[in-house]
DNA sequence: CGCTGCACCCTGA
DNA sequence: TCAGGGTGCAGCG
């Protein structure tokens, strides 16, 4: 049973959608049916969305998400959630980690449905911010939200 | 330093 | 197979 959501953020309508209580889906765009939304099913997340955007430091660990079935996807997956509110990690870092390479990270990452919850955002370039399938501008509001500054700098 | 070239590992065609 | 990606680093001037 698929569930769908629509919560409106101050960057843009995010769509969710769950499957068997795992989100399986979570983008910045209007791409559900707004008649098969049932904002009801995703209370919690939604409140914690409402408080993640007004800046205050929420962790979305414990939201259960659907994993790739690709394994080498999920490796990377798992490995970034673990990127805490705020923290910055480099492609390296991870690929270290998981003993690939950092382009193999990009890569995965570039497939990532479930923004915000996996932290892709939070994972950056080792000069600079790197890049991001949503759009840079779009990951650099998410890190100012965590009280990263690129004004001067990016 | 800044620039270039190549190795890194995984996908999709 | 092979080209190419949300990179990193050595090597050169």
């Amino acid at each position: 049973m698929i569930k769908y959501g629509l919560f409106m953020s101050p960057l843009g309508p995010i769509s969710v959608a769950s499957e068997n209580d795992e989100i399986v889906m979570l983008d910045f765009c209007k791409c559900v049916e707004t008649t098969l939304v049932d904002n009801n099913s995703f209370r919690i997340l939604f409140d914690r969305l409402r408080n993640y955007f007004e800046g205050k430091k929420v962790e979305f660990d414990d939201i259960p998400v659907k994993m790739p079935q690709n394994h080498f996807r999920a490796r990377v997956f798992k490995e970034v959630r673990k990127v805490k509110w705020g923290q910055l990690v480099r492609y390296k870092d991870i690929a270290d980690s998981l003993g690939t390479s950092p382009r193999a990270v990009g890569m995965a990452l570039s497939k990532n449905s479930v923004l915000i919850i996996i932290p892709c955002h939070r994972v950056v370039a080792e000069n600079g911010l790197g890049g991001y399938s949503r759009g840079i501008g779009l990951k650099k509001k998410l890190l100012i939200l965590e009280g990263h500054n690129f004004t001067e700098s990016v």
